[in-house]
DNA sequence: TATGAATGAGAGTTCATTCAT
DNA sequence: TATGAATGAACTCTCATTCAT
C-alpha cells in the first residue's frame, strides 16, 4: 500500500502484463519495466517467474471474497445470496477472465492445487455458513453435505461465469447465462424426490 | 490407424510426453524422437506445437463419450445414467489428469474457447437427449433450459473430478467426492418450490 | 580441416577466445561469431561451455607429442631426448600458456582429471618407451618405476615451464631455465649411491 | 585473532564454501551467510570476490610449512628431510585439494604467479637451507643451481600429491606414489657421471 | 513426403558490487 | 564499521521453426 512497496508493484506489474499477453509470453523484463525496479529486484520477491501466480490467485479471490461480501446484506435467503454471488462472480471473472485459466493451470503444475484449496479456504468457509443458516430455515434439503454442496455451487457459478466470457459466442443463445445458473443452483439446494 | 500413420504417432507421443511434462517443458524435439519421426516432419502435419493442443482435447473427449456410451444402458433412467456419467468421467479424468488443465488453457489461449465448444457438442447432444427423454419422463422438473443444464451438469461433473484428482487431498474428508456429485445433480434436476 | 567443418571451427574459436581472456570470461557468444555459427549450433557440438575443455586440452596435447616426435631423432640418447622434450615443452608452454592452467582446473573440476591422464596417455606411453630404452643402454640407473617416473619427468618439465612463462619474471635470476631442468632430470635418471 | 575478526571469518568462510562449490560457484552472497556478515562487509575487507584468493594461498602455505617445520628433527639428514617433506605434503594436498587448483589458476589470472611466488618465498627459503646444508655435508652432490633445484624439488612433490589425490585413481597402480617421488628427488640430489 | 542440421531471438536467472542508512 | 536492499549487465542455454537436400 505505501508507494513504494515494490512487491504489491510487481504484483501489479504482472497482472498488467499478463492480463495483457498470458503467463508465457509476459516476460520478467517486461514486467520490471512496467514495475519500474531492477530485474534482479523481482528475484528478490520471488523465487521465479512461476512464483507470482499464487499471488495473483490471491489477489483475484480477495477481491472476488470482498465484492461478494460488499453486496451481501444480512437478512437475505439463500436464494437473494446466490443471486448476488453470481453477480459478483460472472463481474469478477469478466475483469479477470485472462488470469484465471493460467493461475488454475499454472497451479496445478507449478504448486499442486493445494495452494487453490488453500487460497479459496476462507470463501468455503463463507459458503458453508450461507448454507448452513439456509439449513436452519429449511431453504436447504438437499442430503449433499455442506463441503462438498459449497464448493459444487462455487464451482458452478465460476465455471459458467467463465465458459460465458471465454467462448467467443458465437453460439451465445445457447452458452449458460446467469439466470440458469442461478435456477439450476436452487434447484439442487432441494431435495429430489425419490 | 495404418501402422505408420505419422499424424498419430505424433499425436500419441505428444500426449505420452506432455503428461509426463506438460505443454510447455514438452519439446518438440523430444516429441519427434519419442515418434520416431524427423524434425521437421512434425511441421508436415502441424502448423505449431499449440496445434496438437486441439488434437489432445478430441482425443479424450472421444474416449470419454465412447466409454459412456458403451457403459450406459438403453433402458437406464436419468439417475442411472448421471451415476455412469460420473463414474466414467472420474476415470477419465484420472488417466488425462495431466493433459486436461493445459488443453482447457492451451485452447482458451491460443484458440479460443469456441474450439472446445466444438469438441464437446457431440457430447452435449447426448447428455441433451438424455435430459429430454428424463423430462418426458418426467424425472427432470427443473425450470432450467435443456442447454445450459447439460453443460452445466457435465461442468460440475469435470470439475469436481478435477478437484478430486489433482488437489494432493489433505483435505481428502472435504473433497467432493463421486456420491455427493450424483446426489447434486440428482437434486438439481428437480425443481424448487418457491 | 574441411572448410566448414563446424566442430573444428568451434574449437578454433574457443581457443582464441579463451587465450586472449580466459575461460570464465569467454562467452560462448563470442565464440559462436568468432567461428561464423549460430548460438545453438555450438550446443550441437557441445554440451555446454566446460565441455570444449578437454578438446582444447586434446588439442594442445597433441600438437606437444606431435611436435616432440618432430624434433626427435631416432638415434637420440635419452639425455638429447630430454633437451629435445624440454625445449619444445618450454615452447608449446610459451604459445598455450593462458589455456593450460584453465585446461589443468576445468578438467579437475568439471570433469576428474582422469580425463587428463587419458589424454595425456599417448605421451605417458612414447616417455615410458625413451626410458626403457635408456634402461638396456644402461644410461638410466635408477630405481624409480618407469611409469612414476615418465608422470614425474613430464611433470618437472611442465611444471617449470609454466613457472617461467606465467610468473611475471620479476625474478627471473632465481627462476627456473630449460637448462636446470635438464640436468635436475638427467641427475634424477641415475642412481644415488654416495 | 579475536573471536569476531571478521577479516579471519570471511577466510574461513570462502574456504569451507569453496572447497565444496569451486571458486565460479561460490558466491559472496553464500560466503557471507557462513560468515556471518553482511553483504556489503565482504567489501569492507576485501576489493573483490578474487581478492579472497590470495589469502586462501597464504593460509595453506602456511599451514603447510608450519607442520613441516614441527615434524622436522634438527639432527635430520636431506633424505630424512625429503621424505618428511613428501609425508606433509601429501596429508596437506589431501586436505585442502579442491582449493589448490583454483588458487593456482586463479592466481595466474588475476593476479599473476609473482604473488605465488611471494606467498611461497619462506618455503623456497627453508628449502634452500636444507640443500645448502646437504651440500656441505655432502649428501647433495647435483650441479643443479640451489634456487631452481628447491623449486623443482618442491613442485615435483605437490605436483605429485595433487596427480595422486586429484585423478580419480582407477588407475591406481600406476599413479606416482610417495616412495617413488622420495627417491626420485634422492637421485636427483646426487650427480649423474656423463 | 521426409529429413535433421542449422538457426538466432529471447528466455529466466545469477551475482558481484554499490550506497543510503 | 556495518548493513542488506537494490541494482542491471551479462550469462548460459532452449527451442520452435526453417530449408536445402
Amino acid at each position: 500500500m505505501s508507494i513504494d512497496n515494490k512487491y504489491e508493484m510487481i504484483v501489479n506489474a504482472s497482472i498488467k502484463i499478463m492480463k495483457a499477453k498470458g503467463f508465457d509470453k509476459a516476460s520478467v523484463s517486461q514486467i520490471v519495466k512496467e514495475a519500474g525496479v531492477a530485474q534482479g529486484t523481482f528475484y528478490l520477491y520471488f523465487d521465479s517467474k512461476n512464483a507470482v501466480v499464487p499471488a495473483i490467485a490471491k489477489r483475484i479471490l480477495n477481491t472476488l471474497l470482498a465484492e461478494i461480501k460488499k453486496a451481501h446484506r444480512q437478512d437475505a435467503t439463500i436464494y437473494d445470496t446466490i443471486e448476488t454471488v453470481v453477480d459478483v462472480t460472472f463481474e469478477i471473472t469478466k475483469e479477470y477472465k485472462e488470469l484465471i485459466l493460467f493461475c488454475y493451470s499454472g497451479l496445478a503444475y507449478y504448486h499442486s492445487l493445494e495452494i487453490w484449496e488453500e487460497i479459496y479456504q476462507p470463501y468455503y468457509d463463507w459458503m458453508e455458513d450461507q448454507l448452513n443458516s439456509a439449513k436452519e430455515n429449511g431453504l436447504c434439503t438437499t442430503k449433499v453435505e455442506i463441503g462438498p454442496l459449497a464448493r459444487m455451487i462455487i464451482n458452478v457459478i465460476e465455471t459458467s461465469a467463465e465458459a460465458f466470457y471465454l467462448s467467443n459466442q458465437r453460439s451465445k443463445e445457447t452458452a449458460i447465462n446467469k439466470d440458469q445458473v442461478v435456477i439450476f443452483i436452487k434447484s439442487a439446494l432441494t431435495d429430489y424426490h425419490s
